[in-house]
DNA sequence: CTGAAAGCGCTTACAG
DNA sequence: CTGAAAGCGCTTACAG
């Protein structure tokens, strides 16, 4: 049996609830009476027991942290860790937990958020992605459940706290920065459709396009449901066309890399023949060939961000939504090249 | 406030004490009220306090997870996204949540580590990493917590269950490889030399050496602490030896790759004037150039197992301790070459 | 087969 | 300033 709040009380010759009220450092405590009680639970080892506490309080001071568990490539990259680095410093600054969802499913993970947030397991939850007609979204919102996501969520904006790069921004700067180098068949190889981050990029694409009055063509976008574990034969077919793109804008540095595989092998240089840009800045792409222009996503910054909006919506329920904008920033290098 | 279990009594007409056994599906409850029961339940939308019930039932059902918050390159790497995959698929089977670590000092896991045993957070830990003196090991140990290790703990082997490759055997092979091709002078990059895999694998290539009677030369070994920040110069002093070596064995895929744009910067090509070998397997080695030989060390089964083993020893205490070696196999692409 | 009661380890009005 | 009592939401012997 472990040490409960009572041996400490018995040990230091007071009640229970004068041990509860030195560990809560209740200010009408003598220091006398606090000395004697620290005295006790140090020599007796006490730990409280967060279960008792948190069932008398309420709450759990735990955030659930929910993602999609996906093994795709682009879920291979660092996003994962360092988002998780950054919920990390401001979830241990507010001395709350961190509890992850384990499930592979999307309806395995709808039943477990619903389970931690009625359970009382967590105060509040983290959405890691942002994508259309999210149930969990719809749950949490309808249930008043304290949460933030990173992404900007497909519905309700307003209602909701958020943080998020300007990715229509960010997307239509770099598209821009192709089009000064003189091109003008872009690609774009975006991830899932049905995420906000891709058709977000693609609006900032396709308004680079209109504002440079390139017309859009189809066949240059080339989503993660066409590639379909066929990557190789998606980018064959891309460049097989009558008219061939001379750069292309991938959704990760490490599909950057692949892409750049799959040209290679069809004989096409990067940067020579096409360039190329990747996003997230991953340790690596300044050290491989080429070193690829990307884009810094501040992922670090997004997690630290989420984390802080569902601590404010946690502790005062009342709290206005809020989103923040995080920066984005185009690393040139030499993966592109004027045509 | 929260629908609890009086009020599904109430709707139910029964006690409380019946709602509890259809929720635990006690075999002596009359299908007939479990039925009534659980349409009450439906409709109030009842979920269990996993607080009230953890609390009574001195459990927690949820498993720590501790790792180093370092943020080294090879900590970018996709092997904590990998294992966290494989410990989620045993914890979400045997419906165990998991708790994440969040202290970035090493004294702060420590007490936060303390916290969550003796506060009954979690029932159970595993640790995502093996160094020496470790003083978190020591605590779990000395106080009976459950818990398994990722990689062969620094002491009591066979009082401790863990999870790991034959990190000796793979890097021998590795290095027997490397001789097999004609190499004689062939360098270490490893990891901290505080952590065990990196001090086994130094083993196995010792070892390998010894066997073909090539003198082990100190300034073959690079660790991450003369590296410390300074990969470049370490890598260029390590070359511009008298003899510098012909082969290079890295520990992770990243430090391989960025290895090779140093010695690119040294117009040192791969695998013409060097062979390298990488750790970890990453997605993007058999894409890049060269395409990497690299050992794939079974990270997912890492994780699976390592959950699996906590389980046991939280489901019976008096479990004796396993380990499981989990495979590591080399293979084989174009970094390395024959001399 | 089901209920009343005690208790898990804490906290917090309410007294004094 | 401190204690006795009630209660957080559940479970589980103990009766019947």
């Amino acid at each position: 049996m472990a040490i409960t709040i009572k041996d400490v009380a018995r040990l230091a010759e007071v009640s229970p609830a004068t041990v509860s009220r030195v560990i809560a450092d209740h200010p009408k405590i003598t220091p006398k009476t606090k000395r004697k009680v620290r005295l006790a639970m140090d020599e007796l080892g006490y730990y409280p027991n967060f279960q008792a506490r948190n069932l008398v309080a309420q709450k759990s001071k735990a955030i659930g942290v929910v993602m999609e568990n996906s093994t795709t490539l682009a879920f291979q990259n660092p996003f994962f860790p360092e988002v998780l680095r950054g919920i990390s410093v401001s979830a241990h600054q507010s001395q709350y937990g961190l509890y992850l969802s384990t499930s592979a499913t999307e309806q395995e993970i709808y039943e477990e958020v619903v389970a931690m947030t009625q359970g009382k397991r967590v105060d509040g939850v983290i959405l890691l992605y942002s994508k259309m007609d999210d149930k969990i979204l719809d749950y949490l919102l309808a249930n008043g459940v304290p949460f933030s996501v990173v992404g900007r969520p497909y519905t309700r904006p307003d209602a909701i706290s958020y943080v998020d790069n300007d990715n229509i921004a960010i997307a239509k700067e770099v598209v821009d920065h192709l089009i000064s180098l003189g091109h003008r068949d872009i690609s774009f190889v975006g991830g899932a459709s049905d995420f906000i981050v891709s058709s977000d990029r693609l609006s900032g694409y396709r308004q680079a396009l209109a504002e440079a009055e390139i017309p859009f063509t189809p066949e240059y976008v080339v989503t993660q449901e066409a590639m379909e574990g066929q990557e190789q034969q998606a980018i064959c077919k891309l460049m097989k066309q009558k008219k061939p793109p001379t750069a292309i804008v991938t959704h990760d540095d490490l599909v950057a890399y692949e892409v750049i595989s799959y040209l290679e092998d069809l004989n096409i240089a990067v940067p020579a023949d096409v360039s190329i840009v990747g996003f997230n800045n991953h340790t690596l792409s300044s050290h491989l060939k080429p070193p690829l222009s990307t884009v810094d996503i501040s992922i670090f910054d997004l997690g630290l961000e989420a984390a802080n909006l569902v601590l404010e919506k946690i502790n005062d329920g009342n709290a206005a939504p809020r989103n923040i904008v995080v920066p984005a920033t185009l690393i040139e290098r030499a993966s592109c090249q004027s045509l």
